[in-house]
DNA sequence: TGCGCCATTATGTCTAGACATAATATGAGG
DNA sequence: CCTCATATTATGTCTAGACATAATGGCGCA
């Protein structure tokens, strides 16, 4: 096993089994190398991974610590429908509602947009509707593309890498109009997806999705360590 | 600068920008650390550094690209309840609804478990029902707890470092007897939190929280890069 | 007592070189 | 033309040492 590895997974494991516990004192990088026989570089390599993990935190001077947990974060996966639906091993289908072009994406970015409505279909029956922005000053080939074959979503990731993004995710019921196109009553609770997509700093599209509630969970995981 | 943050934050841009698109080859080591003028080394750490954050992608002998963006995953902030509504400048409280020692968690966890019930209180009103079960194998400490006083979830997270959680997250409308404790009607839908927290792969505690859904939403962020 | 400066010290970063490893590309042989 | 062994090559890891940096604790001075 590699020293550095090896040095980084004993010390994941004492935090993780709560042997060491939040603001103790991790050995120095000196005793560390001493202690495994192997250079200061190295411990080093391996306190670092773990500081970048969050696992430990590290100071000039005073020395490593282990890190205090973070108070709940966890990794979202929100996957492509398209892709979603078909691992449920149900048919996928996109239906283009309508589609305008706009002079200004309801505020959300300056230039002009394209204003797209549809809902996702899994086993023929509805499974989402979608509301979406795209911004046509960043996504300028968004004009030529055929929303009504393939979904902006889908679409958009074949074409805009490496986005930041915002995501709201509230319960609501829906409207008359939105409960008659998902197939439900008025009374059932939806899941709302609202997420905002940026590249470098500028709005690239907005997206508002409503599930059906009884239809759909989200799941997010945290895992400590590396 | 440091040459190691620089190459990263430019190589870092380049891929963000769009210059540079997924499955495009970055330069080898060699060829940085010759742009540089820096230590093949240094140019190592900085990809090294890249490629843990997702933004790139190295194989041996092959080389190292750019990488193609995760389809979607974002993270997601569960704070405590406490803090969530004290940092709305609401006045919290914890109401403890019953307590109670049973034989085996729910088939949650197999030896004496805690079962938990209240409401999180905001400003005088129902902000959120919680049910939970503790695993007093893994937290003994438990027993002593005053969870009248204190939250369970409060108490938790100065009780037990480091631990690995999963969250289902899903929209529904309340039971009539959940909807009275909530104070809303049984038609407004509610958010509901699933979570199971393990540590060193037993189960410590899951809980069940049902937000308003008028109330509360959750915001999870996604950020590319180091 | 209290304030501010300074030596100490642990981490942060870097170098130049070495060897390990794994995957690709190439060439030999069938 | 296909297959398998081999040489090549880019990354992976490590070392021993050097200097940088910043925070802490203590010392000296007011």
């Amino acid at each position: 096993m590699n020293p550095a590895r090896r040095i980084r997974d004993e010390i994941a494991a004492s935090i993780q089994s709560g042997e060491w516990r939040p603001g103790d004192r991790v050995p120095t990088e000196q005793e560390l190398a001493a202690r495994y026989g192997c250079a200061r570089a190295t411990v080093s390599k391996a306190l670092g991974e773990l500081a970048a993990s969050g696992l430990v935190e590290r100071r000039r001077k005073a020395g490593t610590f282990v890190a205090h947990p973070p108070v709940h974060s966890a990794v979202m996966t929100v996957p492509d429908l398209a892709e979603l639906i078909a691992a449920r091993g149900e048919a996928y289908r996109w239906d283009l509602a309508s589609i305008a072009a706009e002079d200004s994406g309801e505020a959300l970015c300056p230039g002009p947009a394209l204003r797209i409505e549809g809902v996702h279909m899994a086993a023929g029956e509805a499974f989402a509707l979608e509301r979406r922005v795209i911004a046509l000053g960043e996504v300028p080939a968004a004009a030529e593309a055929d929303f009504a074959k393939e979904a902006p979503g889908t679409w958009l990731l074949g074409h805009i890498p490496w986005t930041q993004a915002r995501h709201v995710i509230r319960a609501l019921t829906p409207t008359r109009r939105e409960a008659a196109l998902l197939g439900i009553g008025t009374g059932a609770a939806c899941l709302e997806l609202d997420r905002t997509t940026w590249r470098a700093g500028r709005v690239v599209t907005h997206v508002r999705q409503l599930f059906r509630g009884d239809r759909f969970d989200l799941v997010a995981e945290f895992n400590a360590g590396p």
